[in-house]
DNA sequence: ATATGTGTTGACATGCAACTCAATATTGTG
DNA sequence: CACAATATTGAGTTGCATGTCAACACATAT
């Protein structure tokens, strides 16, 4: 089973909330236009910023649009620059090329810190 | 103790191994005025794979270097972009905001899961 | 059928990261 | 000192992400 694009997946939770690309466009400042290449996959996904936003506009969280492109936030992005250690663990997880199991129990135990 | 520069950090490398600015740049394919210019801090730190060819070149390990910068190689970037799981770790790690103590735990925690 | 709202397309714009190039200065060595 | 090797600096370049603008196409209600 073929992962749907960025696109399709955006277009259908856009329409699935009645908005027009224009509605939304215009709701996150940005051309009615760029909306409609995004949605075809004519352009790359945007910015993780303007995800946000969007995700913001349509009342649906980011994270599931977010994974699809492989972005980060920026203010997430600024916190991790500040974070050595953190990079170095992500860094040692890559290394270690973790499957998607593996990640569920670090983020199980994550959870367990606090 | 402040923190030593990223420039001063790599200055120090390439000096310890007795290497010179032209060679250094020659060996990682850039210009040698602009690892001068990073050596003193005068840009910013170059892009993660040039990070990595450098301490290729100089036989060190980029971590230190790397860290410094809050910037990932592009192979352990295209690899988290398919990793979904990793991806949603590291957002609920950064809404916690963790302290380096908690990061710590979960990279002793990462070892043992192999 | 035409007017209006909606969507698509191609060409072009803008900003920034990551450099290069040419000129100049500094440092080391005989 | 001389002169070569090495380092520094300022201005310019290039490629890519992230868009905009203007023109056109399609759908549908009246």
């Amino acid at each position: 089973m073929e992962h749907k694009t960025f696109g399709q997946t955006l277009k259908e939770i856009r329409r699935s909330k009645d908005v027009t690309q224009r509605e939304l466009a215009s709701a996150v400042n940005v051309d009615f236009s760029y909306i409609s290449k995004i949605e075809n996959d004519r352009m790359p996904p945007p910015a993780a910023d303007t995800i946000v936003k969007i995700c913001e506009v349509l009342d649906v969280p980011p994270d599931n649009l977010l994974a699809m492109t492989g972005k980060m936030p920026t203010p997430i992005k600024e916190a991790m620059s500040e974070k050595p250690a953190a990079q170095q663990f992500l860094r040692e997880a890559q290394n270690m090329t973790l499957t998607d199991e593996e990640w569920g129990v670090l983020t199980q135990q994550l959870k367990k810190l606090r």
